[in-house]
DNA sequence: TCTGGGGTCCTAGGACCC
DNA sequence: TCTGGGGTCCTAGGACCC
């Protein structure tokens, strides 16, 4: 690693690391004859997830309908998202800058941030040429492209990654950041999203720079904590640590799923909330966690969210057992005369099953039960697929898991009732008599 | 941004307790 | 019974992120 010497003082030296299309990349690194060519993942979901630069280029953006990516770039390459293959490139993405600073902090699939400061004189060389040695090393070990963006805070770390996109390469010292700031509209700061950024443009603020030009006591008056913290950010003052401790668990799971038409037909609706709750216990189980509370809510077609949240006797993450929430938290919510574009459920409090401590009142011989049942549940899944067993009540959702989206119906062939999606014969367990 | 799905953190206000 | 003042915990809801 050799370069330039800097000539400028970094009190503290924070890349930000954010892959470019990241998921397209990916395919198209596993794939070369796809280089070069317009290539978007999201085909299972029918929304883009990500798209190649040379489909960015025809104006496919991420959230467009799959059929409108057909219309305007027929030769496009669609592809469903493949997470586990695009985590095993994410984790080698880490491991390559971990070689040059342990404080790496894995902010999202595509995003790191690493610090650097103090790693200039044992390297001899310039924060920008290590920042150019691992953006070189992504490229050859990976076949990745990154932007990286090198500054004094992470927030301004994250404009530079921005600043030259694909490929390129950002250092904004401290001395130079009013000249960044300024090109930067208030709603593209991180942290500031559309309803902040509207109130400061009600002060007429519209550029970060005038947002960071602000003093002190107007924003102690007009904002809270967040925002405080991001001002004093573009003011050169690094608040946010770069953290380099995996994340490892959950806080809460949550599943919800949109259906066309919108709703407000009793049976329909609680067969939906069921299945959420059925694929988040899934996922709790998965992770080894139990849920403390659960929170039941539905979305109105004019995308109005109400929601409860209910506290459980015992920790849990049984459907059977919740079930019973899920009636009462619905018949809490719903209201007959709205109707309903999506329904979910997030499990709360979330703790690794074997810290649950049951207290002499707990039915331990039940709680057992419980855990073999759903022990056999996890086994034929695995083996026959997701839902194979399912709580009757979920039923509705389960004949057309993806009725949503095309189909104006929600009444079904009584024939097909027991029937998979593959013509697999599937349980309908009536809800009484999946409890052993 | 005419709107999919999965997360995190912060705040205001009420209940309850000295 | 009316009166202070202050702390903690919980809940609902908002806002933001990828």
């Amino acid at each position: 690693m050799e370069g330039p010497v800097s000539i400028y003082s970094w009190p503290r030296a924070i890349l930000h690391v954010d892959a470019d299309a990241f998921f397209a990349s990916c395919e198209q690194a596993l794939n070369p004859h796809l280089k070069g060519r317009p290539v978007v993942t999201g085909k299972e979901r029918g929304i883009v997830a990500a798209a190649s630069y040379e489909a960015k280029k025809m104006g496919i953006k991420r959230g467009m309908r799959i059929f409108e990516v057909k219309k305007i770039c027929p030769d496009a390459i669609i592809l469903p998202s493949d997470y586990e293959t695009y985590s095993l490139f994410s984790l080698r993405l880490f491991e390559i800058l971990r070689r040059y600073s342990p404080d790496v902090e894995e902010y999202s699939i595509d995003e790191a941030f690493v610090d650097l400061t103090g790693l200039r004189r044992p390297n001899n060389c310039s924060y920008e040429s290590i920042a150019m040695a691992i953006q070189d090393a992504i490229r050859r070990e990976l076949d990745i492209s990154v932007s990286i963006g090198l500054s004094i805070t992470k927030v301004i770390a994250k404009i530079a990654s921005r600043y030259r996109k694909p490929g390129g390469i950002t250092a904004i010292p401290g001395t130079e950041i009013h000249l960044y700031l300024d090109k930067i509209p208030v709603e593209d700061i991180w942290g500031i999203g559309p309803n902040t950024a509207a109130l400061l443009r009600k002060f007429g603020i519209r550029t970060a720079l005038e947002f960071a030009r602000k003093d002190e006591s107007f924003v102690n008056r007009h904002l809270s904590k967040p925002y405080r913290e991001v001002w004093h950010e573009l003011n050169g003052r690094c608040i946010f640590p770069v953290n380099r401790e995996k994340k490892n668990t959950y806080h809460t799971i949550s599943k919800a799923k949109t259906f066309t038409p919108p709703s407000n037909e009793h049976d329909f609706l609680i067969a939906q909330l069921t299945k959420n709750l059925e694929n988040a216990c899934i996922k709790a189980r998965r992770h080894g966690l139990l849920a403390k509370g659960i929170i039941v809510f539905l979305r109105t077609q004019d995308f109005k969210d109400t929601g409860i949240e209910m506290r459980l006797n015992h920790p849990s993450a049984y459907p059977s057992e919740l079930f019973e929430f899920i009636i009462k938290g619905f018949g809490e919510i719903f209201n007959p005369s709205s109707l309903y574009r999506q329904t979910g459920v997030i499990l709360t409090g979330l703790i690794p099953a074997e810290k649950v401590q049951y207290s002499l009142f707990d039915d331990v011989r039940r709680v057992e039960k419980m855990e073999r049942v759903y022990d056999v549940v996890d086994k034929l899944s695995k083996r026959f697929g997701k839902h194979t067993i399912f709580l009757s009540p979920s039923l509705l959702a389960n004949i057309w898991p993806q009725h949503t989206g095309d189909r104006g119906d929600h009444s079904f062939r009584k024939s097909n009732l027991f029937r998979g999606e593959n013509g697999r014969q599937r349980i309908g367990l009536p809800l009484l008599q999946i409890r052993v």
